[in-house]
DNA sequence: TGTCAGACCTTTTTT
DNA sequence: AGGTCTGACA
């Protein structure tokens, strides 16, 4: 064997030789988890299995990767034959070769969530439901919950509804309409379309039966509905079902996850053997004990009961803040402690966040502390405005059914506007044609004007150009020559702003990932490349290499570990966020995610809140979190080093007296806005305007570009030396003027 | 048809 | 603080 187990532990390598039959493995964090998936995949290629008979599932693409990158070490030839991927890749993979049984064309459409959005306002239009009465987003999360749960239009439409069920019945209905016509699926169909076509074609599902006779799915905990019934359905020729997850790091209920799968899968499977993972090898007893302290609170949990043989540790510190901005500073200034104390390196460092809209103050101060750093999430890359537009000229071109591509690319075309994109889509829906279809045959639409007919026709031909393309040139060239037809770069460089530089490099790094799919894949093919596209997240997209900070929530942070963590925002109404207080439930995964959040710590944590922070480009005032207050005082007293402007008591009284202090504070600055408002409705900060050079406390040195709004409310935007472009509302900021041009 | 300023809404978390 | 939508105007 070229690999050996005996470095594993007991627990792990019982886990590991176990692989007839159904199999659960519970693993704590940081108990080698991955360790006992890699291992197992090699252990049965070595007893003789093929590796194309073994089917791995994970949540990221990220953990696939790092997964058979570690086989590959073990087993070198096997790796990249194994099907191992995330539920969504896998699947879509499936359903490209055997989408056609269920009526899909191989070259079918992923749409993301921006994209599902835009199709939700379409379907609530032909229903004619306003989106001033229901909140399109609103729909959109009930029908991916609906799907979730593998509940259909029609199943659903017989259900007794309420008036908003009853709209989002029709909506739902529509909505699969349009996909299908569009020759598209959304996120959600990736997962319930392959048990359709099970369902429907059972010698399919015979024959993934017997392609998969072991099946390994990983993150049990989080897996939805729709999964647990395709991996029943797939697994139950064999029963060679492993599964790994702990129920203690479930975190995306939200998104339809069900925790309860894991609890019922000794029902599920009776026979089901079981193993715990229990040695913790990443952190410190303080910082596990702290973990172990958290998670306790919770009430439904599988029993377990993790140690670690690691040292006790440095202490963990508790940090109080007056702003989110201070917090930010603090943050930056411990870093360059620590890198100057423990000799660690930037990379060391992760800062985890609750929501996404934290990170700018914190990246502000890394900024000015010239800390580099990486941010994961946000906006997604494949998300921005120039790589969608871009990507939506190449889907038209690889499937002509993507109306809501054309209706993008339609919207930049210049010439065309709001007129005759509604009566283009009012011909394709009476006719039932797609745009590209009616396009097509412009020139018999006589409500056109000839103008229009011309720059219509010319977008019909430059598709077609490129569909015949497509199978003649290579990816690199075809998409080179599409962008440079489509003028997007030449418009941008007109534009000259800092912005539009940003954006082509932008499209510049969207050329580069394709060169590299194109020569990492034989005969690459856009359809391909598009795929993937539409189904990497950002933290598939890490790069250790870099030495920089990382940025990211907690959620991208689940599998992670680093030296040093910061936790920041532990305050009620953010962390937990602020309607889980009602249900208790919602209360627990909350704390699951601080749990998680402390257990990706190894050396050092650092948890951080503030007492005032900006919401929505206002102050608000909050109490420090809940899950702080009920650490118990034992823990509390051994482990954890307090700074702040207070005495931190656990009792609430303290809280309750400096909130107090706190609202005074508030009342007197901001509650009567109304009435200073009328008061400075002249112009309060006359001097500041377009030319002028200021300074500001923090970020230092700048030139204002432009100015917004009035009185009180007027911004500056302003390009400061160190950190960039800034929008300032000038009544918060100090700025001091310089100079004026 | 295209633009621009102001109003208005947003914040959970993501494949 | 930032993005999106809308309605007035060119």
């Amino acid at each position: 064997m070229s690999f050996d187990l005996n470095i594993l532990n007991p627990q792990q390598k019982e886990a590991v030789t176990n692989t007839e039959g159904p199999c659960m493995i519970i693993a704590g964090a940081g108990s080698g988890k991955t360790r006992v998936l890699t291992y197992k995949i090699a252990y049965l290629i070595e007893s003789g299995v093929s590796p194309y008979e073994i089917l791995a599932l994970t949540f990221t693409n990220k953990a696939a990767h790092e997964m058979r990158e570690r086989v590959s070490k073990i087993s070198p030839d096997s790796s990249d034959k194994l099907w191992m991927g995330t539920f969504h890749s896998i699947f879509a993979r499936i359903l490209r070769f055997e989408g056609q049984r269920i009526g899909f064309d191989r070259n079918f459409t992923i749409y993301d969530s921006d994209d599902s959005l835009s199709i939700i306002k379409q379907a609530m239009s032909l229903n004619n439901i306003s989106v001033d009465s229901v909140n399109p987003k609103s729909i959109q999360s009930s029908i991916s919950k609906l799907k979730n749960r593998f509940i259909s239009p029609i199943d659903f439409s017989l259900k007794n509804k309420n008036d908003f069920e009853k709209r989002v019945s029709f909506v739902y209905t529509t909505y699969q309409e349009i996909l299908k016509k569009n020759n598209s699926m959304d996120f959600d169909d990736l997962l319930v379309k392959p048990i359709e076509l099970f369902n429907s074609n059972p010698d399919i599902l015979e024959k993934y039966q017997e392609r998969f006779k072991f099946i390994l799915v990983d993150e049990y905990q989080d897996t939805n509905r729709a999964q647990y019934i395709i991996i029943r359905a797939l697994s139950q020729k064999y029963k060679n079902l492993s599964i790994v997850g702990d129920d203690a790091q479930s975190i995306y209920k939200w998104r339809g996850a069900e925790i309860q799968n894991i609890f019922d899968f000794e029902t599920d499977y009776k026979d089901r053997k079981l193993f715990r993972l229990e040695q913790n090898y990443r952190s410190t007893k303080k910082i596990l004990e702290l973990a172990d302290d958290v998670i306790k609170k919770n009430k439904k949990q599988i029993e377990k009961n993790l140690w670690t043989e690691n040292d006790e540790g440095e202490e963990i510190h508790l940090i109080e803040n007056m702003t989110d901005r201070e917090e930010g500073l603090k943050t930056a200034k411990y870093i360059l402690d620590e890198i100057q104390k423990e000799k660690y390196n930037f990379k060391d460092f992760v800062i985890l966040y609750r929501t996404n809209a934290q990170s700018r103050t914190i990246e502000d101060a890394l900024r000015v502390q010239k800390i580099p750093y990486v941010i994961i999430g946000g906006i997604r890359f494949y998300q921005r405005k120039e790589i969608k537009d871009l990507l939506s000229y190449f889907k038209i071109v690889v499937n002509h059914s993507d109306s809501e591509a054309l209706l993008r690319i339609l919207g930049l075309t210049e010439g065309i506007g709001k007129t005759t994109i509604d009566k283009l889509k009012e011909i394709s829906y009476n006719e039932e044609l797609p745009i590209y279809e009616v396009l097509k045959k412009i020139n018999g639409y006589p409500e056109f004007s000839s103008k229009v007919k011309i720059k219509l026709d010319d977008l019909f031909k430059f598709i077609e150009k490129y569909s015949v393309l497509l199978n003649e040139i290579k990816l690199t060239e075809l998409t080179r020559g599409i962008l440079d037809e489509t003028g997007i770069i030449r418009d941008l460089k007109y534009e000259n702003t800092l912005e539009a530089e940003e954006r082509i490099s932008n499209i510049q790094e969207l050329i580069s990932a394709i060169a590299e799919y194109d020569d990492n894949h034989d005969n690459a093919k856009l359809e391909g490349f598009l795929q993937d596209v539409s189904l990497v997240s950002d933290i598939d997209t890490i790069d250790n290499q870099k030495n920089a900070v990382t940025l990211m929530t907690i959620h991208s942070a689940k599998g992670l570990e680093f030296p040093v963590v910061f936790i920041t925002g532990l305050e009620e109404g953010l962390f937990p966020v602020s309607n889980s207080i009602i249900q208790e439930e919602e209360l627990e995964e909350e704390r699951r995610l601080f749990y998680v959040a402390i257990t990706r710590a190894m050396k050092k944590l650092y948890l951080m809140y503030a007492n005032q922070r900006y919401k929505f480009g206002t102050p608000s005032y909050q109490a420090r979190s809940r899950f702080l207050k009920e650490i118990s005082p034992d823990i509390y007293d051994k482990y954890i080093k307090y700074e702040g402007l207070k005495t931190f008591n656990t009792g609430a009284n303290s809280v309750r007296s400096r909130q107090g202090k706190s609202i005074q504070y508030d009342f007197s600055g901001f509650n009567h806005k109304k009435k200073v408002e009328e008061e400075f409705d002249n112009d309060k900060f006359p001097d500041i305007k377009k030319g002028v050079t200021v300074s500001h406390e923090t970020f230092g040195k700048g030139k204002v570009l432009g100015i917004h709004g009035k009185g009180l409310d007027k911004k500056a935007e302003i390009y400061f030396e160190d950190i960039g472009l800034k929008k300032i509302v000038l009544k918060y900021a100090k700025l001091t003027i310089n100079e004026i041009e």
